[in-house]
DNA sequence: CCAACGATGGTCT
DNA sequence: GACCATCGTTGGC
């Protein structure tokens, strides 16, 4: 059977620290790398971020790759926003990803959620995510997505609940930096970051990442 | 294992 | 009309 925990019925990251709003309003890469190893919970699903990347504003280098790179638009509007909400969009024609907006109000901002270890609502994620095996349910952001059932509407949503929400995890002994993927500008910038996990996306270009820090914090 | 490719539709110029 | 912060399938080793 699958069951979200060794022991049972009890959790197994801490239920009383809610990361705040003052979390999401550092600058978007402190974010970023501070994100690995907390739990992201939307709805009944649970996982374990090992995977993020980081998109930047004014402030600091020009990411080319940014949506916000050229200014507000409609779409990118939520990354201007205070940090502390989502920011969803659509590509490719058939998949959410899954942003949290960063940094200061009028400082655009944003960290791509790429990736988790399914800690709770196992038996829900399989079936979205069509009975595959469980290593595909989380292992890249449109998998992710899919998988804690992130839709439209949760776009602008509170990351500090009721339907989002990330709760403080243990701290990762190690952090590896790479390039983004899948971006065709910014490609020299290193705001991709993970941890040793079974469910980080893209594990060929691991092979060029390099260890940012050891020790977690 | 892994490279190549098509699906599919919103967003922006 | 081009470009996507992707994924699943296919076909070759």
């Amino acid at each position: 059977m699958e069951n979200s925990s060794a022991n049972g019925s009890e959790k197994n990251w801490d239920h009383k620290k809610v990361l705040g709003a003052e979390f999401y309003q550092q600058k978007t890469l402190d974010v970023a790398r501070a994100l690995l190893g907390n739990v992201l919970v939307v709805g009944k699903t649970a996982v374990r971020i090992v995977e993020v990347e980081a998109y930047c504003g004014s402030g600091g280098v020009f990411d080319p790759a940014s949506h916000s790179s050229r200014g507000m638009t409609p779409r990118s509007a939520p990354m201007f926003e205070a940090g502390g909400i989502a920011y969803v969009y659509f590509i490719y024609g058939m998949y959410q990803m899954l942003n949290f907006v960063t940094d200061q109000e009028g400082v655009a901002g944003a960290v791509l959620i790429r990736a988790g270890e399914p800690i709770e609502g196992h038996a829900l994620m399989k079936k979205r995510r069509n009975g595959l095996a469980q290593k595909h349910w989380t292992s890249g952001p449109g998998k992710l997505a899919q998988a804690l059932g992130i839709k439209p509407h949760h776009n602008r949503a509170s990351l500090l609940g009721p339907e989002i929400q990330v709760f403080q995890g243990e701290r990762p002994d190690a952090i590896f930096v790479s390039p983004r993927v899948g971006i065709s500008e910014g490609i020299e910038l290193p705001w991709r970051f993970f941890i040793p996990s079974n469910y980080v996306s893209n594990v060929k270009e691991n092979q060029l990442a390099k260890p940012l820090r050891l020790g977690g914090r």
